[in-house]
Parts: structure tokens; sequence; C-alpha cells
DNA sequence: GCCGCCGATGCAAGCGTTTGCACCGATGTC
DNA sequence: GACATCGGTGCAAACGCTTGCATCGGCGGC
């Protein structure tokens, strides 16, 4: 039987009050009882069980992590970072999946099963109903938006449409004109902002450069490699290709260029990519990439819940934007006139 | 303030017993009650105190997932699938990051801290120190393993040394005799069996086919892309170069891949590539691949530890071998002669 | 028609903490 | 020297549920 508080007491010569408040650090506690207690508590392998702390305190040392994916590149980098933080500071990391829609709807996220079980919540890039949305301000606790933002809530972020102009306007400055754009899957259940964010740069820079984006060359690419592939190959069999490509994501910019060079074309020659992320194999695969601070953006969201969970209001309704910047590779350059 | 037993025990006109009983469908509750308490806790949006709840039962309802990282491919998914079965039954992960060693030392992991707060374990092929096995023995919990066996304890794996032999007789098949190891990084705090399981198949291939593993050839990549590009450097630096690499990741192998065709060489004319996992974007990239079943993996385990949960004893020391298959693509050919 | 049994329900004792409040000396103040 | 003050401590009431045990009709068997 493990130890209870009640035992640390008795071996402590004291009350059980007194054994919580010193073990917890609070103050008025005697430098010679906190010893006294702090020696029993180790003797005896003490420690605290969390579902009675919890339940008397409210308190429950845990924050929920809701994702739709945890195998995707952001996302496991993002949730990595998070919970070193959350651990560093004491505190536990529940993992929520939203995603793995069965029917093509998404098993709906219940926020109120959330109530009691965390203290704060961290949303990555996960588009909510608003009937969520609803239930998790009903929770009326710390809320972050990890990738997106969402008003009444702390978010930390990039400016997506920045990314994709980004990407664009380096494309155009290389001397491309028929530029495409790899986007998220229009049909996918969960809407997600970053990919009309970023097809909004595309458009933007575009017009801005006095070109029209053409309809046929924003394809989706599903944010897989796979799907980056099957597009591209689309783009390929177009009459007049584009080539110049802007890819929502790494993984998508990898599979275009498998595509590309699987028709013998070459990279960049025949047809430039760039991608979005900074995907450790972007480097290996010599991608041009609009790079953007994941663990960064992690590890700010989780200190920002904290502060809140601590009871810093003043940031509690703050929004971060975090800078991106171009990394140029061996994926782009001048199209062949 | 929320709806507590007692507002519905009181709403349904009956104790608070029957309530409990009912909600969670024990038997001897007649269906007309059941269908006004569940009247009831629907109509004042009912959820049940985790905390209460595990404090009086002492069960959880969440499982444990140790892991080293979250960002690696490997673990990633795993982890993905753990806890997309998990949820599936009503279960929640709690993610504990063990890795990222500050200065070289790994900061010990507490099992002990687990006490209360899980129905039970999965360790993600985390190489735990003796007494960290004695405490999570101490927890009496199911535990299981996951990448690596452990006595006493359930796992679920794939034969790491008949992936080393697979992959390494595929090389020698092709006609290769010179065949270098990539394997993991042998200062590393953490010691993964796999890495010298599949480090063993190559010893053991190349032995079989009297062939002597050169020491030369055997480089440490770190089990990441930036390690294996480094390591694959390494290695056409020696005067005498190997003609075939076998890595124990795909992620180093992608960047071996990026270090030949960095010197203009070529791939597979001049180096053959043979890498491990499965990776989507080992795909992309053509490379030959010995493919483990990740998903399939997490699924089995989650799946393990439920029923264990459950009270099933008969499967309680299982350790399930999963198979793994050769992906031959085109970064394996013969050697040139 | 009595007895035993059984399904349905209620009672109340935990489960192991936290914390507001009371208490109790010792110290400091006029 | 009386009195507020204050640090240090204990008491005991929550916190919200689960569950062993008791209770209570109703029903079938003899």
């Amino acid at each position: 039987m493990p130890a209870r508080i009640q035992d640390v007491a008795r071996a402590a010569g004291v009350s059980t009050a007194t054994v919580s408040r010193s073990l917890r650090g609070l103050p008025n506690v005697s430098s010679h009882t906190r010893t006294a207690v702090s020696k029993a508590a180790q003797d005896l392998g003490y420690v605290v069980s969390r579902s009675a702390s919890t339940l008397a305190s409210g308190r429950t040392l845990t924050v929920a992590v809701i994702t739709p994916y945890v195998g995707r590149w952001f996302f496991a980098q993002a949730i990595e970072a998070v919970e070193r933080v959350l651990r560093a500071s004491g505190f536990d990391a529940l993992l929520v999946g939203v995603g793995q829609p069965s029917d093509g709807v998404r098993p709906s996220f219940e926020p109120e099963t959330l109530r009691g079980r965390v203290d704060a919540v961290v949303v990555l890039t996960v588009p909510l109903t608003g009937r969520e949305l609803d239930g998790l301000r009903a929770l009326e606790m710390p809320t972050l938006f990890l990738g997106a933002a969402v008003a009444g809530a702390m978010s930390v972020r990039i400016d997506d449409v920045a990314v994709g102009r980004t990407a664009t306007q380096h494309l155009i400055e290389l001397g491309h004109r028929k530029i495409a754009h790899l986007g998220g899957d229009p049909t996918e259940p969960l809407h997600f902002s970053a990919p009309s964010d970023r097809r909004a740069g595309w458009m933007s820079a575009m017009r801005a450069a006095g070109l029209a984006p053409v309809p046929a060359y924003d394809v989706p690419g599903l944010f897989t490699a796979d799907g980056g592939r099957a597009a591209m190959d689309q783009l390929l069999d177009l009459a007049d290709p584009p080539t110049g490509v802007f890819a929502d994501s790494d993984e998508m910019a990898l599979g275009a260029l498998a595509a590309i060079r699987a028709r013998g074309l070459r990279v960049p020659q025949d047809v430039s990519v760039v991608g979005v992320d900074g995907h450790e194999l972007a480097g290996m695969a010599g991608l041009t990439t609009v790079e953007q601070p994941v663990d960064a953006q992690g590890a700010l969201a989780a200190r920002m819940v904290l502060m809140a969970v601590a009871g810093d209001d003043v940031h509690r309704h703050e929004h971060a934007l975090m800078p991106v910047r171009l990394v140029r590779r061996t994926s782009t350059s001048a199209p062949r006139s």
C-alpha cells in the first residue's frame, strides 16, 4: 500500500494540514517542521494522490492538447515542444486526438469532458465547429490556439497570408509567371485556415505583380506527400504546365519533387518548387522553403497557458505572431526562358 | 456551476447510487429508471467528475504513453495509433516525454508519479534504467513495451535482428560486398536496443555470406537525417568507400542519399542505400526500405493494455512480434562491377 | 398462505487531499 | 503590564463520486 498523507503526518508528528502545506512549499511552516516532513515523506516514498488533490483543490496540473493529427510533421513537432515545457513546469499533457474522420465526418469533440480534467487547453490548428467553440468557452479556462487566431482566446501563429506572399514573390522575382499553388483538401471536413490564408497570399502576390492566378493552377494536395505528388502530376498533364510551384507544406512539396523527377524533368531547371515549414528532410532534398519556428511556437504556447493558469490575466487575450523566413536552396531558380 | 451527481439524482427522483449505477450501465437498474436518469443527466449537461470518480474507484481511465521523442517519425506514428485506439475505448492518453537530455544525462523518469494517475503504461522504445524498471514494476499495473521486449511485461515489436539481416542480405544478393551500416549514437544516454539488434543482423548476414564486417563501415548516424548525411560523408571520405549502405532508419537513409548526391555521385549506380521504417517520404525518394507496420504495432499495443486493464490476465505477459517486409525501390541495384 | 429469493433501490462510509477558521504562544507596542 | 499582531499549527468540513450492505416489495414454490 502506498503511503498516504496521514502516514507522513504521523511519522513527522504533525497534522495532515501541515504536511500538505509543507510539501507544497506554502508559507507559515517552520523550517524545522519542513525538514521533518520532507524526511518522513522521503522515507515513506510518499507521493500525493493526484485525484484526491484535484478533487479537493480543483487544480489538475494537466493541460489538454487537442490535435487532429500527431503523425504529421508540424503537429508532432509542436506537441513535442508543448509537452516539454509543460513537463518542465510540473504539468502533464493530456493528448486528445480529434482527427481521423471515419465516414467523412469528424467525430465531434466534446469539450465538456475536459471539465475538471485539465486546467487549460491548447488547440492545435484544428478548426472547431461553433458548438465546440462554445463548449470550450463554457469551460471558462485558459485556452490557446496554435496555428490559428480565435477571438476571445490566446493564440500563437504565423502570418499565413504573408507566408503565401513570400513564397510566391520569391518565384516571381526569379522571373516566373506561371505559378501554381498546392493547397489543402477542400473536401476535408476539418477546414484549416492555414491553407486558405496561404492561398490568399499566393493570389495577392500574383495580382500585385500584375499576374492573374489561373484556376487550373490551384490544386489540392491534401497536405501529404502523396497528395502533393498527385497534384503535381495533374499540373504536369496540363497543356501549359506551370514553371513554378508553391506548396502549402514541405511534405507536399517533396511529393511534387518526386512527381517532377518521375517524368524525367529537372528541378529547378524545368520546374521550381517552394514549400512551407522547415521540415528536416526538406533540407536534405534541397527544397527552398518558407521556414516557420514550430518549436518556438509550441514552447511559447505552453508558456502562455501556464501563465494564464497561474492567474496572469494580462496576456489572457494575447495573440502572438511568430516570424517566418525564406530559406533559398536548390529547388528554385529562374525559369528557362 | 456544473451539475453534480446529486442534482441528477434529485431531478430523476432517485438516489445518487442509482444514478451512478445507471449511468455506468451496471445491472440491476430498471429500464424505466435508466431512461429517467439518462434524461435528467442529459438535461442538466451532467458529466461525471473524473477526479471524484477516480478517487472513489481507483480507476483512472487513462493510460500513460512514455516516449523519448514525439517529433521523430516512428514515435509520432506510434503515438497517434495508440491514442486513437485508447480514445475509441473511452480512455485518455497521458503523454510523458522522457527524452531531451540536457547535459547528456536524461532527466530520470519517476514511475512513482504515475501511481493513481493511470491504469496502465505503454513505453515506447525507451531503454529504462534498472531503477526505473523496478519503479514501474512496483506500480503493479499493466505495462507494455513497444519496440523492445522486457521480461515480465507485455511487448509489441519487430524482430530487429531480422530487419538488419533482411536489409543486408538484399544488398548481398544484388552483388554488394562492401556494405556499410548507419546506426544509432553510441554516446547517446538512451541506449536503444533497436540499433544494436539491427547492427547484429548486419553482421550476421555479412558473416553468413562469408564477408567480414569492416569496423570503418560501421558508423553512427544518430537516427536523424542530418546524422545520416554526416555519416555518409564520412564513409565517402574513406579510401575504399562502400558500394552498399544499410541505414537503421529511413530518416538516416534519406540523409545519406543527400550526401551521395551532393558529391555528384548517383544512386543506385554508385551507391545503393536501404533504410528501415516505411516513412512516407522514403516512398517519394524511391528509397528501398524494410517496412515495419507502425500503426498496427501502436494499435495492437493499445488493445493489449486495454485488455489487461479489463482484467484479462491471459495475455499479461504476451510478446507480439509483427512482420516486416522489404520494399524494393530505386535506391538499390547491383554495384558497378 | 408462508417462506425464501431476487431484482431494484437507498444509506452511508469511505477515497486522500486542501483549506477556512480557530487557537496558541511569543513578540512588539504604547 | 495590557493588548493587538503574527507565525505556526491543528480541526474538520468539504470535494463528488463509488460501493458494500441493508432494505423492501413482489413472486414462485410447496
